[in-house]
DNA sequence: GTCTATATGGGGATAGAC
DNA sequence: GTCTATCCCCATATAGAC
């Protein structure tokens, strides 16, 4: 319950999405924090571990609450297969809900959040593996529900692809503005989330590949 | 005409590959390139000036092929709207062409290549804005033609989301295999292709949202 | 063009006083 | 819990001999 812990993780926050993590150095982050040098190893041991401390503290919840819309989805739908954009709803909504109720924080956070998929390093690669993996593979199987007639490795394609729009949408959110001419604007969240779950059902429900190796047709 | 230059290029593609942009240090790159610590400051003046030399080197002639393929999909057309397919493996086949034809170093560059869209710092904003920035403009353009009822705030959500899913399976491609219980296999650059043109295909083309602001039904 | 040596600066982490 | 001072390491970049 420490108070300077947690500014300490906003600045971290913060700091790592606008310049990055290995540009980002634990004096910069004490400073912007407002607290002493050694407060970062008193409170998180190491910056690699203060990292995987940012990524947990947001992602706890957020996760909860994919599974708890999830979870709605599959109830609603009783025996009957999930309908596919529900499930994507459940997946996508979350963290931009988070960006756009948390303040500023939760734009940083968001940045992170797709940024982390593209990291190098083992580091990143566990981060992934620790946050997202249940997550991946509880919504895969309810989408392998939703679309009975979809062979298996072309859901596996198909959530891969998504999973990089939803990735690559958290991180450039910033950047959508400028890049469409001021066509398409991310504050409105509802909009940009359907418009995600438009796309990425219409891309799952997609003809099959002529070479589908996997193919059943 | 220098082999070190070269050296030094393949060296620095391969381990900002790996290990990131900053954890590769320039003592590394020349080490394993076999030359002198101080031949990436002679050759290329900075680190940073490696970096857009790294993603120059490839893109030129990468970005010759997405418009050749683009211009002979527009002329196959005629005066009618060109193929929303065609268009797609204008932009999509050459990465990924190039990651498999250029023995171990395409690899490499294709994960640099995704990557680039997620990193932090006006460097790289400056490179994916010089070097594709007018690749962009272009397969917008030739979209807007393939789907003229598309409302252009629609199109440019779209095409933010398909550029997300290609940047995330270049930069991802080494971890599909895996991810997906070994039933994809991203050594099939054809199959690989085909199912992203089909998934962004099928995205463009979806149903409009309901709440489309820009929409003209 | 290639090399050694070095200038210059910043990084993460910790010891130990308060 | 907080702070100062410091250890030790590694980075980029360059000067100047060969």
């Amino acid at each position: 319950m420490s108070l300077t812990r947690d500014r300490i993780l906003d600045a971290a926050e913060r700091l790592f999405a606008e310049e990055g993590f290995d540009a980002t150095s634990i004096r910069s982050i004490t400073e912007s924090a407002g607290a002493n040098l050694a407060s970062v190893n008193y409170y998180f041991q190491s910056k690699d571990a203060l990292i995987q401390a940012v990524f947990s503290r947001r992602l706890g919840p957020l996760n909860q609450r994919r599974l708890a819309m999830l979870a709605a989805v599959e109830e609603s739908s009783g025996d009957g297969p999930p309908q596919v954009e529900g499930v994507l709803r459940a997946l996508f909504e979350p963290p931009f809900r988070m960006s756009s109720t948390l303040h500023g924080k939760g734009r940083s956070f968001a940045c992170l959040l797709g940024r982390v998929f593209a990291e190098p390093g083992d580091l990143f690669a566990r981060i992934v593996e620790e946050q997202f993996g249940e997550i991946r593979q509880r919504f895969v199987a309810a989408l392998r529900r939703a679309l009975p007639e979809l062979p298996d490795v072309e859901l596996m394609w198909r959530v891969h692809f998504l999973i990089g729009t939803m990735a690559h949408t958290l991180t450039a959110i910033d950047h959508v503005p400028a890049i469409s001419g001021g066509l398409c604007d991310p504050r409105d969240v509802d909009g940009m989330v359907e418009r995600m779950i438009g796309f990425a059902a219409a891309g799952l429900r997609a003809p099959l590949p002529a070479l589908s190796k996997g193919g059943l047709e």
